[in-house]
DNA sequence: TGTACATCAGTGAACGCGCGTTCACTGATGTAC
DNA sequence: TGTACATCAGTGAACGCGCGTTCACTGATGTAC
């Protein structure tokens, strides 16, 4: 069959989407080819014609979520909203419960570490892009080294207790994490 | 072969002890039983002479790595050192390099979070011990729900700019990113 | 206007390989007679 | 004291299965004549 001009592009989209979705929520040695592309209603072997490697698809998954991640915080922002909406939002439950809708960083960030340097790089790349947007979020009589800290260790806080609030068995624990995640970022970004 | 009393006890902690280093370099998932069991000089077929099952194994490396961290931390709580030297020594670029004799939680937790409730349960216990560590460290005249919130705080903070420092490519920013993860656990600890 | 052909996204069989797991077997030594 | 047998940690072939990747093929439609 012929497809119209563009059909295709919007395939890759759909196998990209699928993708971002599956490799956060099960992990990217979890997900095969042959299963992904049937979720995206596609057989196996079409897959080539797409990527190059199973690697290529997952810098182009790993972009596609942060890309989603990037226009969130940045409707937050614009709206006025300040750095404790970013923080309050991310250590919600609803986002520790939906990985597959979430922070890549927080699914796959261990997962990352030891791919390929070339998808390292891309990570890097986008983590560089989300701290620059914290930065710029705190307050502005910070000198410009201190926020750049500052950015990291409030991440990196959140990041860490969305992980242990998503891997631990008692409900009571997993949201007192939370909220201890919440503080203690909050007040790293007031001090 | 007949073998010596404690033998068999003494190459499943050999066996234990391996999958503790390789799970926490490589990740669980991508550790094969063959390619194990012939690490610590056996072949694949013996394994289920010791361990029910892949899972019953990552277990005992959990736990095996757990132990090994909290003596750590133990020994140096006991020589009199604070709660900052076991945030220096998390953060310490040697920590980063080694992921395979370091935290099992800062290489583990999210493919934890996916796995079977027993493991996650079992993981949870550690990790709550790990957490009455920190808290007994902090500052007694803090409230106690206080420290116990802090020190989720703190341990999340270390959690998460390790796995970044970890991740990302740029050498400078790596190291920034350590730094910057113990001004904030420190910042938590003393405010 | 009607026919032959080129296009190309997607198909599905097949590749070699490693996975977790099972199981009949080995063989050196301790024990029973 | 010498022989037959039980023990059991470890061996290695085999199980079905899914992995990532390759490739000859399909077939509906647009284009050329």
């Amino acid at each position: 069959m012929r497809f119209d001009k563009g059909h295709k592009e919007q395939t890759r989209r759909r196998i990209v989407e699928t993708a971002a979705r599956r490799f956060r929520k099960e992990g990217v040695e979890a997900v095969g080819i042959a299963g992904l592309m049937a979720d995206a209603g596609l057989t196996h072997g079409g897959f080539y014609a797409h990527f190059a490697s199973k690697e290529e698809l997952v810098r182009a998954a790993l972009e596609e979520a942060s890309d989603q991640s990037r226009e969130r915080r940045a409707v937050l922002l614009e709206k006025g909203e300040s750095l404790e909406a970013l923080v309050r939002s991310y250590l919600r439950p609803v986002h520790r419960d939906t990985p597959e809708l979430g922070c890549a960083a927080a699914a796959l960030i261990a997962e990352i570490a030891r791919h390929e340097p070339e998808t390292r790089s891309a990570f890097t790349g986008r983590l560089k892009e989300l701290l620059a947007q914290f930065e710029a979020a705190l307050p502005v009589d910070m000198p410009e080294e201190v926020r750049s800290r500052r950015a990291i260790g409030i991440f990196g806080t959140m990041l860490g207790t969305l992980q242990m609030a998503r891997a631990v068995t008692d409900p009571v624990l997993s949201v007192k994490m939370l909220e201890s995640g919440v503080e203690a970022a909050l007040a790293l970004a007031t001090m």
